[in-house]
DNA sequence: GCACCATATATCAAAAATGACATATTGTCA
DNA sequence: TGACAATATGTCATTTTTGATATATGGTGC
């Protein structure tokens, strides 16, 4: 991982490095954190295609604008759970959640 | 949704009914939790294909086989960060995982 | 019967995620 | 410029999820 792309993920709320300060992450950490980050973009895509703002898609998700636009930053505070149930709200199938994990999808 | 599968998801803590008591969970709140069911079925078959005790799988995810007991019995306090997160443990790749939530899985 | 091990279930304090809210920033149109 | 809508960021009390622990249940060999 190159520096730039740690200070993003930090930026974020990310804790990038383990045990050893210098350390980047585990594989395991590393894929988890790319599966969230890949979910979201294809959240904030879904979102605008289908003309929604963060305030109607807060509705239907019955949450906040403000978690809505933490959840499409890729906050580090924002779970699986809340993604995952996010593109299933904008109207993914099971079929297309998995595209965006499988991870070639866009 | 029949009564027997009704009973069954209640039995392990899901609130089945939403509003009203004899209405059925909607479309979304659905797809998400058989979602959930689809990825702790193919946990407990990778740890057992991996020859792992639950023991053992608690330790790779530092967690407790208490816990590890109720992802793979579906329970309702797992969440779906904790599902993936254990399958990635297991040595699946996100191809892997998505073929998963596709639901064509196995 | 009784050890032994794996798994299941219950409970709970601590940690993480949540929606709500306030406020700041950005973009756009007149 | 200024008004406006959309989005971003920060905070926080409440809710949910967590690992840990204890204990119960189930299976297997003796």
């Amino acid at each position: 991982m190159d520096k730039a792309k740690k200070q993003r993920l930090e930026k974020r709320g990310w804790k990038v490095g383990g045990v050893d300060e210098f350390l980047a992450l585990t594989p395991d950490e590393s894929a988890y954190i790319e599966l969230k980050l890949a979910l979201s973009k294809s959240i904030r895509q879904r979102r605008q295609h289908k003309n929604l703002t963060q305030m109607q898609m807060a509705r239907l998700l019955k949450s906040s604008q403000s978690r809505v636009a933490k959840i499409e930053a890729g906050d580090a505070s924002v779970s699986l759970d809340l993604l995952v149930r996010s593109l299933i709200i904008l109207g993914a199938t099971r079929r297309e959640v998995a595209h965006v994990v499988a991870g070639q999808a866009r």
